[in-house]
DNA sequence: CCTTGACGTAACCATTATTGTTACATTGAT
DNA sequence: ATCAATGTAACAATAATGGTTACGTCAAGG
């Protein structure tokens, strides 16, 4: 599976911008964030662009522009980011519909379907139970 | 993410494949499922290759060859079939190592890894919930 | 022993997602 | 008006998936 970094980096960066308000800053900057993350600034920026359109980052303009949370750490779950981000569902039916003909190739889908929403459920139940909170303790504490 | 089909072609031949051979035939051809997968009969012969690796499918070679079920629908779960065919876990963590001197750089990899352990764990707690014989049981009731 | 049908596998190509990168218009406090 | 940083477009590189063609290999049955 092409697995994807896309969660790790916006936890990443959530996480930075919180720790670095705490510490008395008002907001983070692109640059900032894509140094501790080591990458591409607009690799950043289009992360939490997204992540903005769904209320859990802020972003000022102009002068002393930057980067803040939406809300506290405590209250944004990994659930919450995957969702921002995440577009598919792990598991997808065929690309190229089966052969309706076929008794399995007919039933297949929808039970498939079914087993696919089970564990999507299930992904999104783990996910909701850590917040960035717990994530920065686990940070803080492995320091 | 790069939803991917793999799993629900592999279930959908290993599933043709154990009906097919209840109603009395000895062995199915790559090129029959793939009739009922719409799909092209190396696809079908690449993913039971790796099937046949781990144990949960034969083939047969020469005159007369084709696929059979290694066990029995009701003793192949999904998380079996998953697990022969997905390399790589859903979430990943940095593509580059992240700054070893920021606090979140240092520790944001273990606490992410640990997180993604349990969600990989959930999945796959669920996936082995269903066996090949409750998809076929769901497959025939649509019918 | 030789024909034959299907496997096993290599080699491409197309498509798509992700990531990195450069470039540039826009914003807004100072 | 300046200027630092955002917002976004555009493009390349990489990788995974899936479709296709081609061909060597195998073994049952004539």
């Amino acid at each position: 599976m092409s697995a994807n970094s896309r969660l790790t980096i916006a936890a990443h960066a959530l996480t930075w911008i919180g720790l670095y308000q705490r510490r008395g800053h008002e907001v983070a900057t692109s640059e900032q964030i894509a140094t501790s993350v080591n990458t591409n600034p607009v690799v950043i920026r289009r992360l939490l662009g997204e992540l903005s359109k769904v209320g859990l980052a802020v972003s000022r303009r102009g002068a002393g522009a930057g980067w803040m949370l939406a809300r506290d750490l405590a209250a944004i779950t990994l659930l919450d980011v995957y969702q921002a981000i995440e577009p598919g569902p792990v598991f997808a039916l065929h690309r190229a519909t089966p052969d309706p003909e076929c008794v399995v190739g007919h039933g297949i889908g929808p039970a498939m379907a079914a087993v696919y929403d089970d564990v999507e459920a299930a992904l999104r139940r783990e996910l909701a139970k850590t917040t960035l909170e717990d994530v920065l303790r686990d940070v803080l504490k492995a320091a």
